[in-house]
DNA sequence: GTAATTGCAAAAGATTTGCCCCATT
DNA sequence: AATGGGGCAAATCTTTTGCAATTAC
């Protein structure tokens, strides 16, 4: 495997990514947090770190369909994500035992799988709230 | 609602659609397609006439995480799609009765639910026989 | 005839990259 | 000291948009 070196930018964007674990930030929204802590960074050195740490399997790219960036978040256990179309905000929810267990066996081109993503889209509580 | 016409452009592009079922094609590959019939069509006319036809529900952008651009399909029954990493084709598999059926009461900030998007990461049958 | 839609080209956004310098090892 | 990584700015890529001309209705 190939050498890396523990820089502070590294660092800092590893540590906006667990301080903020259910806000999935964008690129931009990470580079504003890091820059309260290192003024100089700047915004090509974090799509190199993110684009570094998602090959070590540390970080993780987040796209949903009417969003023009990408989101990050941290690894974590699995879980599914629930997109809110009111506030557009994206909520990290339990992925369900019966999905997490799934086998694929009928007629389909699936031999192996990886990773799977279950994306649930529609208005979240508070946005009903406030609404009414 | 809305008036709109009957263009050429938008009957090709939505052929298009039609008869690529399985291939998911990119807004590029639609031009690409599309000017085989129109050869005039112009990129910022797929590109429109994508977004309106994803407005009337006849359209889906389909984003998977480590490609830049969207994919497109026609609407069709509800499915999850799986994404070989070998060949970066998409296809789509059947959503399983499970995943359909979820109902989400526990804790969790979902108060309505629009859409569901299931996606599996892997390789698919043909590209293991391949290299094997 | 009217207004939606097109083609073209420029603009806008997001992300990547080249280059030279700096900092980690 | 060697070289991976950073800062900056330019480049690239995808998608959107302004505008004058065209076309469906």
């Amino acid at each position: 495997m190939k050498k890396s070196r523990n820089t502070r930018q590294r660092a800092v964007i590893l540590d906006v990514l667990k301080n903020t674990e259910s806000s999935h930030p964008t690129a931009e929204t990470i580079y504003r947090e890091a820059r309260k802590v290192l003024p100089n960074i700047s915004l090509g050195t974090v799509y190199r770190n993110l684009n570094f740490l998602r090959g070590q399997g540390l970080v993780r790219e987040i796209r949903s369909n009417n969003e023009a960036s990408s989101r990050f978040e941290g690894e974590r256990p699995p879980h599914a994500h629930f997109h809110c179309t009111c506030c557009q905000t994206v909520h990290d929810i339990p992925l369900p035992d019966c999905v997490r267990n799934l086998q694929w066996e009928g007629d389909t081109p699936i031999c192996s799988v990886n990773s799977l993503e279950l994306h649930i889209v529609g208005a979240c509580s508070q946005c009903v709230a406030v609404q009414s």
